[in-house]
DNA sequence: GCCTTTCTTTAGAATAGTTCTAATTACTAC
DNA sequence: GTAGTAATTAGAACTATTCTAAAGAAAGGC
């Protein structure tokens, strides 16, 4: 069974938990993802799902975006009022944006300093999530 | 001398240092976001600003917000990609955007932590800012 | 297998927030 | 005062995204 039939499934799976079905536009959005991690915005994999299925429309890939966020496969992410950038790591981490090259560095974080982070709120504020983000600059252009 | 007047006059000083000139316009936003501190979306500004000077337009606002951000007297806050919402608190914080309520709570932010979290990450980044942001909801809709 | 219902996709229009443009107005320095 | 620069203004333009309405695909009941 192929890389590519597992995530099916599994996305499968997830969309069916939501009460949604999966479609060749769902799994071609998800898999453009995982194959290039750069954090593309919706344009950049709009593009990228054409040149594979050319019929496809660009609220078709908004749409699939957005269901694959709802199901916690993908998160989205923003820098200032820049387009929304999607990512498929789900592990905890933070983002590192390099301002000359304009790439994004998925920066791992320790579970116990995530703790350490969500201790400083006040009592009475419940966070369901925390977003670090790093804007500078890389020394190493790729990544 | 008055608060404000002390305000205007540090602001005159942060202006002149970027070669930039003192106006009523620039005074009166800054003031406006001094005197109620709850994140104001440029819209917001802009009411409030034209209650007491009705011939402001709009664009003015947005130039004189930018010109407070680049200054470093306020500071721009986005969340997801929601209006800007400005913030004169220069303190190292946090943010805390209550879903329910939309409204935003400045989490001050000890040293240390910040020194933590900016130890994350691998070498070859050198990080400028950090920003933390955490989403959920807050016990006491007020502040 | 057909029919109904529901879900999904699609193209294009609409929207929100912000920036740009070009003209006018206000300062500042000589 | 005059020249040169900076700032403001109204409205047009722009970008990223969502909405709308119609068409297409899939699933369940019988």
């Amino acid at each position: 069974m192929s890389i590519a039939t597992l995530n099916a499934a599994a996305l499968a799976q997830r969309l069916a938990d939501s009460g949604l079905r999966a479609t060749p536009q769902r799994e071609i959005v998800y898999d453009m993802l995982l194959k290039k991690r750069d954090h593309p915005t919706a344009d950049e994999v709009f593009a990228r799902v054409k040149a594979a299925r050319p019929t496809i429309s660009l609220a078709t890939v908004y749409n699939c975006l957005q269901t694959l966020v709802s199901c916690d496969l993908v998160r989205a992410v923003n820098f200032e009022r820049g387009p929304t950038r999607y990512c498929p790591n789900l592990r905890p981490h933070a983002h590192f944006h390099d301002e000359k090259s304009g790439q994004t560095h998925d920066i791992d974080l320790p579970p116990r300093l995530l703790e350490k982070v969500r201790s400083v709120l006040p009592r009475g504020f419940a966070a369901k999530s925390v977003e670090i983000t790093f804007h500078g600059q890389a020394r190493h252009a790729s990544r």
